[in-house]
DNA sequence: ACAAAAGTGTTTGATCTACACCCATGC
DNA sequence: GCATGGGTGTAGATCAAACACTTTTGT
C-alpha cells in the first residue's frame, strides 16, 4: 500500500551567523545537478534510517563542523513541482551559530563546491524554492526573538550589551533605545555580569556578560518578552 | 537519484471545534490497517499531484463536508519507526472550525468507519505517534492565540463575549476576569456590535458581536496581544 | 585633544490587575 | 421571587517610551 509514486524528502537548512556586526546565513554552491552551479541553501535527501533532526544535524556539522546546535523545525514545503526530478518534500530548519573566533568552514563534501557567509541583504537568486524557504526562516526567528533567548546563540560565550542590542535590531530591523534596552534586557536577571572587560579595543572597553541558562530554566512558564 | 527507499507522505490533521462549552477534536475510528480499529487523527497519504495543503483540505472536507476553513501546517514528525509499515513522513496541520448550528458529519470514506468530536480532556490511546501529534498541535494554538484572532474560527458567525471568554479559557487553561477580558477584547476595535440580542436563553439575553475583519485587516503589522 | 563607544535616570503616559455589585430575563 | 448569567468602573501597580549628557580609553 505505501509508496505509491516516486517520491523523497529533504532537509534545508538555513543557517544564520552574526560577523562583523551582520547577519548572514550559509549558503552553498552547488556541485550537482539540479541547479549545478547555482547558489542554495545547504541540504539533503534524508537517509533511510535517519530521523529528520538527525538529518539536520549532519548536515550542518558536514558543513562546519559544529555540534550541539540550536536547531528548530520550522516549516515543510511541498509543492508538487518544487523539485525538477520528482516529488521532493522538503522539511526546513533554521540554526543560529556562534561566528565568534575562527572556526572555519570545513572544507566542503560531494555535493557542495564551496560553502560561505552571505550577508542576508545580499543574498543572490537561489536555488528551488530556497527564497522562499529563507523568506519564511527569517520571520520565524523575527517572531521568537521576542520570547525565547535565542539571540545568545549568534554570540560568543562572552558578549557585550552593545553586541547584543545589535543583535536584535538586525533580526527585527528597527534601532532600539539603549538604555531601554539594557534595562530591560538586565532586569530579567538572566545576564551575569563577569566582572570583565572586553580587550583589544581602541575605545572604553564595555563589560562582558554571559547567558545565564539556569536562571533561565527558573524562569520556565513564565513568558517572557524580549 | 531521488528515491533511494520506500516512503511517503501523509497529512494527520488535528480539528478543532467548541460544542456545548468544550473544546472538542475530530477523531476517526480506523478502519485499515495498521492500527485497525484504533482511534486516531484524521489523517491520509499525500496524493502524487496534491499540494501538502491541498491534501488537508481535502481531508477535512472528506469528513465535515466543510470547505474554506482556516488550516495551518505547523509541524512535520518523521521518526524513522513512526509507521510499521515503512518510513513516512507526516506533515501535521490544525483546524479550527464552527460547530454551530447542527452541521452532521458527512457518513465517512473508506478509511474510517465512523467520526467523532471527543473533548481534549478526554482522548482515548491513539494510534501511531498520533498522541504527540495532538499535544504539539494544543501547544501551538495556546500560543497562537495570543497573536492571531484565532478564536473567533470557533464561534459562530454571531456570538457573544461570554462565548468568547470561554474559548480563551478553554484553549489557554486559566480562568479571566470578565471585565478586564471585555475592556481588552473591546479596546481592539476588531468586534462589532450587532444591536441584537441572543435568543432563547432562560436569562438575560446578551448581546451578539461580529468579528470585524476588515478592521483587523487595517491593524495589520500591529502585534495584538489578546 | 579627539574620536569612539560605554554607561547611566527620570518623567510621562499606557496598560494590567484586582476587585463586587446591580440588571434583565425566563421560569 | 428566584436563579442565571449579563453588564459595568476605579484605583494602584507595573511597564514602555522618550530623551542627552558624562565617562573611559586608545591613538
Amino acid at each position: 500500500m505505501l509508496p505509491q509514486f516516486n517520491s523523497a524528502f529533504s532537509i534545508d537548512c538555513v543557517i544564520f551567523g552574526f560577523d562583523a556586526g551582520e547577519l548572514k546565513i550559509l549558503l552553498i554552491e552547488r556541485n550537482e545537478e539540479p541547479f549545478k552551479d547555482w547558489w542554495a541553501l545547504p541540504g539533503n535527501i534524508v537517509g533511510e534510517n535517519e530521523s529528520l533532526d538527525q538529518s539536520a544535524s549532519r548536515i550542518l556539522h558536514e558543513l562546519t563542523g559544529l555540534g550541539d546546535i540550536y536547531m528548530e523545525q520550522y516549516y515543510t514545503f511541498g509543492d508538487v513541482a518544487r523539485h525538477p526530478q520528482g516529488r521532493v518534500l522538503s522539511v526546513a530548519y533554521y540554526a543560529l551559530i556562534r561566528l565568534g573566533g575562527d572556526k572555519a568552514l570545513k572544507p566542503i563534501s560531494n555535493y557542495a563546491k564551496q560553502a560561505y557567509w552571505v550577508n542576508i541583504k545580499e543574498l543572490p537568486r537561489l536555488a528551488f524554492d530556497h527564497q522562499q524557504i529563507f523568506d519564511k526562516g527569517l520571520e520565524k526567528i523575527k517572531r521568537r526573538i521576542k520570547h525565547q533567548p535565542i539571540a545568545f546563540e549568534l554570540l560568543p560565550e562572552k558578549f557585550t550589551l552593545t553586541q547584543l542590542q545589535n543583535i536584535y535590531e538586525l533580526i527585527s530591523d528597527k534601532k532600539l533605545d539603549k538604555r531601554n534596552f539594557r534595562k530591560k534586557m538586565l532586569s530579567f536577571g538572566v545576564l551575569k555580569d563577569l566582572d570583565e572587560k572586553q580587550k583589544g579595543v581602541s575605545f572604553r572597553a564595555a563589560t562582558l556578560y554571559r547567558f545565564d541558562k539556569r536562571k533561565y530554566a527558573k524562569l520556565f512558564g513564565k513568558e517572557i518578552s524580549f
